[in-house]
DNA sequence: GGCATGAAGTGTTATTTTTACACTTTATGC
DNA sequence: GCATAAAGTGTAAAAATAACACTTCATGCC
């Protein structure tokens, strides 16, 4: 290994964000049009350069923060995309992660002011470079992630209807599932509480909320839709 | 985006393999000792740097190459490592591979020659940098793979027993298998193809020869093991 | 006040999948 | 010819999954 090589082998990193969330019955993730070269005007994920001083997870987190507000969002990486000219440009590596987050939580001025947008997961248009590359395999790992671990409640507010969390479920598998076999399963699962509290906002008669109790599926976790 | 911004958040990007075998009856992986500072003489991942002129994905093919003399491995990105301090030299970000092969197709010499083992996947020492943290993920990500994809046929020769296969599944999986539930499943998978050899190295009666056929997994892909 | 509306809520049965389990066959070497 | 050791084979119980339709309830409207 010589000085040499390593002076070639340098690279410029950047990560980009599949961010989803779920609104209106639908699957979304945050796109926007890039503001600049090249690509400009082009849809693309939000991303950002990864600085000297910090971890490529960090500048993944700094990068939603930016972006969102919010701090401690369920995040996972979905991989490096290092073709030679994946960036018209220049070399790029990006490495690519996803998050999840409540719709509700974001701010919609600090949304606009980054100029990005809710797109649901099934009518994403043409993006810059290989982002519908990161987007696919980003949906692929989450759907995984999503029916091992109880993780979609970070999709929802704390409260929610039984009917919300069907619909949440749905939209991810892309596939209707039964209403009586999917509140037998969510019954069996003791970390998710009813609650006193009634949503009436979808229906006349309401509908009980529940929440997700994190220590009492420390204790016994056992997830499966 | 200030091209001064860019400047400082270059970086060396390296690749790692972790290169999966079977062999007398158990799964192991390749390490070495490290030959250059720093880190000298620890137990480390066989790996090398991305060239300007190559993707991530073909550094880790050209890498595996130089190591094995093998081409066509299959292989897949088990992710990026990107702590600050991974590398106690320099900031190195390095993307991992694992990849599995035929014990019996690597010549032995040129295994010698790079001064690399084969050790018992449960009995990996303490690695250099983040070595072990790729290992424990690769190893996940394969037993994943394995068990809804047919590429454990790649640990094993083109011909092989059921026995084989099924100390396989056992050695990934670290349990044990019923041998006539195990034996009714393969029977039900049709591009797993008995043919009339016979190996005799194992028992005085000898056991059928298995193959894999791709072509018909292909028309008809249903695998769960 | 009663009745139309629309989402919330509730159990049982059939089907499929998974698991548990033990003896016979066969070629070889002694 | 018989001891050995791995190869090979089927059935039944248990568990998980899938299919399926009506009742409850609060509200708004007449």
């Amino acid at each position: 290994m010589t000085q040499f090589y390593i002076e070639h082998s340098k690279v410029w990193l950047s990560v980009d964000c599949i961010i989803f969330g779920f609104d209106e019955g639908k699957l979304k993730i945050l796109i926007g049009k890039r503001q600049m070269d090249p690509g400009r005007g082009e849809w693309s994920l939000y991303g950002g350069f990864v600085a000297n001083d910090e971890s490529v997870d960090d500048a993944a987190t700094r990068t939603l923060y930016e972006l969102t507000g919010l701090r401690n969002l369920f995040m996972r990486q979905v991989g490096a995309f290092g073709s030679v000219d994946r960036d018209p440009g220049e070399r790029v590596v990006s490495v690519a992660y996803y998050a999840l987050i409540n719709v509700k939580d974001y701010d919609d001025e600090l949304r606009l002011s980054h100029g990005v947008k809710w797109v649901d997961i099934n009518e994403i248009p043409q993006l810059y470079s290989d982002h519908n590359e990161m987007v696919r395999k980003a949906r692929k790992m989450m759907q995984q992630k999503l029916s091992h671990e109880p993780v979609g409640f970070r999709l929802l507010p704390a409260l929610f209807t039984l009917t919300q969390l069907q619909h949440l479920y749905e939209a991810v598998n892309g596939a209707e599932l039964d209403k009586r076999n999917f509140r037998k399963r969510i019954k069996e699962m003791d970390f998710i509480e009813k609650t006193e509290l009634m949503d009436k906002t979808s229906s006349k008669r309401g509908a009980y909320l529940y929440r997700f109790n994190k220590r009492a599926y420390n204790e016994a976790p056992n997830f499966k839709i």
